[in-house]
DNA sequence: CTTAATCTGAAACAAATGTTTTAAAAATAA
DNA sequence: TTATTTTTAAAACATTTGTTTCAGATTAAG
């Protein structure tokens, strides 16, 4: 028959993601992306589709390799406070020590009020997040680890909502202390 | 002489300030702009100038007017710690029923990394958050009104910490409930 | 009223945007 | 090898972008 194509395709689209994660959606033109991909528009639209196709793509690519580390790296801690304090610690680690601040709260404020089908895929990746730490919680208070309060789900979204605070003062002040030191308080609060 | 200027500069400021609030910086257009401020784009070159300087106009208005109506709200309540949860309270008001969510943050999220100008005056905003809400917690922590922590500074980073989240939130669920709720527990942590 | 200044509106500008076309190159199956 | 199909690269496409030009309208001062 015919020849196959010749790039690859994940490879493609990570490196898009990359340039949307520096620069945004409406910050980023297709020449952006055709050069950091290395590839022909033409070949671009014949495999992935339009711009707002490939930033779907990239999104997805994005919140799917978190959602498996994420699940890579508290898989093995057996105590459910620590699970917790490690996901904390490391949300940390990655805010202030990668050079742009998450993509997906990037996104969550730039376009995700007018565009339902990034909105759905931010939902998608806010939902496996809660659960996944909603299910250490519930453990967490079952074992009379976290006695603060009884309101798992409440507690959960307590927790979760404060990493774009911390991506926004990063942003702001760069100043890894400040940031450190709220977690720490954090935890601490969990813990009594 | 000459004729005078015809617009109001304040006006036109603020109107241009709703639609990059809508639309972001890189989202909205000359068009968009001077269609919603009802002017020629010869005349808003001719007084205020391109782009980006309506849009540090525009973020300057947004921030200024938030400071002035912040002083103004918080000025009459004598007790520190009252004022420190009517400023948590009316701000869990705000993100969750005017209709975008802040410009400041979204700002922040899109173009604060890489534009000099804007992140100075996004600090600037936050300073002045940060040093309102310091003084109370300071006089909060003297009075003995607040005990869960001595370190005033930290305790009001941990604060403001909470709004970016809220809105994020609040994109994504559209749940008034979940907010209050985390407004509630965070006021309780504060009270003992 | 005249003069001089400058503001205004419409159109024009070049450059940049997202997308498509074209023709040639490349690879597989017969 | 040849035929057939698909991929690719370069250029072209129509719009849209941010910005400027220019002639005429409008105003204040002499």
């Amino acid at each position: 028959m015919a020849r196959n194509v010749e790039f690859d395709e994940q490879l493609a689209v990570s490196k898009a993601m990359d340039v949307f994660w520096r620069k945004g959606y409406n910050g980023t033109t297709m020449r952006d992306l055709t050069e950091a991909m290395g590839i022909n528009s033409s070949s671009l639209y014949n495999t992935i589709g339009d711009k707002h196709e490939l930033f779907i793509r990239s999104i997805k690519h994005y919140t799917e390799s978190r959602m498996k580390a994420a699940i890579k790296q508290l898989e093995p801690i057996k105590s459910p406070i620590k699970a917790i304090e490690k996901f904390i610690l490391s949300s940390v680690y990655v805010i202030t020590n990668e050079p742009n601040s998450c993509l997906a709260i990037k996104t969550t404020f730039e376009v995700a009020t007018t565009d339902e089908q990034v909105q759905k895929i931010i939902k998608a990746d806010n939902d496996f997040t809660y659960n996944l730490l909603n299910g250490l919680v519930e453990r967490a208070i079952e074992k009379e680890e976290i006695k603060v309060s009884q309101d798992a789900s409440m507690l959960t979204d307590y927790i979760i909502n404060h990493f774009s605070g911390w991506h926004e003062s990063f942003i702001i002040h760069h100043d890894k202390a400040r940031i450190k030191n709220m977690a720490t308080f954090l935890i601490k609060q969990l813990n009594q």
